[in-house]
DNA sequence: GTCCGTATAAAACACTCGTTTGATCAAGGC
DNA sequence: GCCTTGATCAAACGAGTGTTTTATACGGAC
């Protein structure tokens, strides 16, 4: 019944302003941050629900009351750091659709658009002490969740800059129906989300011979087969 | 330190046959079968960290202790209720290859591949009480699981068949490197799995306009769209 | 009748969970 | 000096975890 007594420090990258840098060899990376790294290295390996706050502020090197003291609960925590993450993909993405634009010498539009939308999603997310794939497969969780609050997290995250790509790949097929288009977009979304994920799987068929995780590589393969099914004629 | 008492009763589906039919209204389903059903729903809605033993016997109608009994963990009984769903998918599916044939008056070679092996993931997979998405979200579900226990469920219940049809798709490409298929195999796979977890995140993005979710309807945007991207030249 | 293997039930076990509570410590203002 | 403020801490809260144990009921075999 009491009252939250403290309604939650405002985040930390202000914060972090606090720490000059090269004032010796301790930096001091602080709380928040710590916090924020566990955690996402954490949830992308076993999913909210199966780890626990002991667990994500031991790895940190913090008390475990500084999760509720900084974020509010455990749900506010996975918010944060998924937005926070997110951030640099769109704002990478919407940069490189400004770029895109058609003349000689210069790829197809579509072959630009994908692989703008996509770059940014396979090379970004990634944080000091954190590896790239690590969002990623943070990410693919919370894709296939279907409770309200995670798909609303990453709907407020990621669907303003796609759907700035689902217009842009639209005007760029004049002669397919939007619906389709639609269609067509989401099947990129699911390739996306499941190389991102690294389910390993591929791995597991063809014995280690396919190993989706090198980015270029990755988009090398990826947007040809893309940009071949958006153009796919229409079956009526 | 106690040694198990009891080693797991043996399954449930040769019990299933004690219940003759006819001989009542109550037919009175298994304890063993009424867990599956129970399981399949609360593990593909909310993951297996997020749910407890005992809301799946409580949902099941049945106590707490039967899981343990019958199954032996909770693990166990994912994996039981993973296999058992996913065979007749996979059954299915080489029944379904096994037809495919190349002739005139039929479609091409890998539009048949695909769709055969595309069909019974989408329709298959339900049981009594449980809707055909369930397994599908649980199968999303594990596909992006990073833990080897998981991977290790999924490529046990799928690999086979999986293999047989990576085989055959490379047959039907001969002009494709087995590299680039296998790639193209892996994206396959993607929008696929993410089609069948429902994410609704499309419909986010649309304003509700497409709803992946109809077997047919989803088959119909599918397959041309992936067989085009088979078919697109390799660069390089 | 007893005996036996199977099935269900209730209770307890030893933890772990997210969250809250006060206490303590270090600065900064005055 | 005192007072305030933000941060960190150990400890406890009540509820929930998977699993095990003990006990009880049912049903044929003999």
């Amino acid at each position: 019944m009491s009252v939250k007594r403290i309604e939650t420090r405002k985040m930390g990258s202000d914060l972090a302003a606090m720490d000059r840098p090269g004032e010796g060899p301790g930096v001091q990376i602080p709380t928040v941050d710590r916090i924020l790294s566990a955690a996402a290295r954490l949830f992308a390996a076993r999913g909210m629900a199966g780890v626990g706050l002991r667990e994500i502020t031991a790895e940190a090197g913090v008390n475990l009351a500084a999760v509720n003291y900084y974020f509010g609960s455990k749900e506010k925590l996975l918010e944060a750091l998924f937005l926070r993450r997110a951030q640099p993909i769109t704002a990478e993405r919407m940069r490189l659709l400004a770029c895109c634009a058609e003349g000689p010498g210069r790829p197809p539009m579509l072959e630009q658009l994908l692989e703008a939308f996509l770059r940014p999603a396979f090379s970004l997310g990634l944080e000091a002490g954190v590896d790239g794939a690590t969002f990623g497969r943070l990410r693919a969780r919370l894709s296939v969740e279907s409770e309200e609050l995670y798909r609303r997290i990453v709907a407020q995250a990621f669907n303003p800059s796609t759907r700035a790509f689902l217009d842009a790949i639209d005007a760029a097929l004049p002669e397919l129906p939007r619906a389709e288009v639609e269609w067509r977009f989401h099947f990129m979304l699911g390739t996306m989300i499941y190389t991102m994920a690294g389910s390993g799987r591929i791995q597991s068929i063809t014995e280690g011979q396919c190993r989706p995780g090198e980015v270029d590589m990755a988009l090398a393969k990826l947007v040809p087969f893309l940009c071949a099914g958006f153009r796919a004629p229409v079956t009526g």
